[in-house]
DNA sequence: TGCAAGCTTGCAGAGCCTGCAAAAATTCTT
DNA sequence: AAGAATTTTTGCAGGCTCTGCAAGCTTGCA
């Protein structure tokens, strides 16, 4: 047990689970681009994944799992990122530190993205998974905010905060992963937390 | 076809409809906030209603809908009224007068809305359908906003404006629903939206 | 009353998802 | 390197969700 190096030597079973789950990813998002959500069932995926179903829903607890990703490591990372950033610094600017890793990784991971942010739009019935996934992240962050700022936990400002800055960062992620120009993730999530910051005025 | 008074003279078999749908919802509701998600089926639930199973499929298209409800019609409503607003209104006015409407008919269905966030709190599986509604709104609202402000449809501002005003009301909507103050839904949404104006200010 | 439209219902069936236990693969121990 | 321990994969049985279809009933209207 407890393997010395647990980050450089994965084994091979380890390997062979990511390798398994992005097998299954890559297949779901290709199969349902292609013909849509209803016309993939979960048995073409994991064949086209070289699995048996059954397995499938050992890695994912259903069948849009793995078409949106479950980003609960993220959560625990931006939670551990925001308690680290010293209390001077204002709120909305320890938020955006908060997140500047994980979105390094989504853009390092841009065409997953899109082909993910085509499936999605294209099956509004995977809306609901891909956002909700925030709303669990935006409780544990109001509850960090509220420790910040020094307010109670059930006060409106901690929740609102992070509920509009997650709605800030799915904006400039869409817009990034859908439209042409290929500017960094990083600076649209600037701007829009720029944005906020000065209440949002009309552009121009 | 075309009955002269649309909204004077219902009819009887409006409104079954409309007792039976309230009926599903209330079973639904009820027996979930009894007995969990998963441990209430369809049947259970149409049989509280005294309809078959497949009745209930012609009033949702699945399980989930008739707890957390469809707002297509609010939608709808605050598209309209938003276009209404004059154009010289600021957009996070023009959006809280687009608004007020719906606002005041949540309102009225105080202890509906509470039950509902009660269940779907303790049922987080439901916290996707309950947001997503909103999303579908917040694109529509996007290209009104857009239209507006005189940019682009694919500017990023109006897609931040949605989204953002959308989670504000999203949060001001939870607190509402949970909080014990007995305060009105369109006071907390104001505060909200003064935050909002003000670049989110640390309180106090 | 009689007809047309709409609603409800049962039935059959595809597909999603879960628990269980056996088989296979990997890792650890000796 | 052989065997034990652990983990992963798989098949199977079964319940539940949701859909299409066709038959039967209720409602609205002339």
């Amino acid at each position: 047990m407890t393997p010395s190096p647990p980050a450089s030597a994965p084994g091979r079973r380890d390997r062979k689970k990511r390798q398994t789950r992005a097998a299954l990813v890559e297949a779901a998002l290709r199969l349902v681009a292609e013909r849509g959500l209803d016309h993939v069932t979960v048995e073409e995926i994991s064949a086209a994944a070289d699995v048996s179903a059954r397995t499938f829903f050992n890695y994912f607890a259903c069948k849009d799992d793995a078409l949106v990703g479950d980003h609960d490591a993220d959560a625990d990372r931006i939670l551990a990122r925001l308690t680290a950033v010293p209390p001077e610094v204002p709120v909305l600017a320890a938020l955006r530190a908060a997140v500047a890793e994980v979105i390094e990784e989504v853009q390092a991971e841009r065409e997953l993205w899109c082909l993910r942010m085509d499936v999605v739009t294209r099956n509004p019935a995977l809306l609901p998974r891909l956002v909700a996934g925030n709303v669990e992240v935006e409780n544990a962050v109001a509850g960090v905010i509220a420790a910040r700022v020094g307010v109670a936990p059930d006060h409106p400002y901690p929740a609102l905060v992070a509920a509009v800055t997650g709605a800030a960062l799915r904006a400039a992620t869409t817009r990034w992963a859908t439209a042409g120009d290929n500017r960094n993730l990083a600076d649209l999530v600037d701007e829009a937390f720029a944005a906020l910051a000065a209440g949002l005025p009309a552009p121009r």
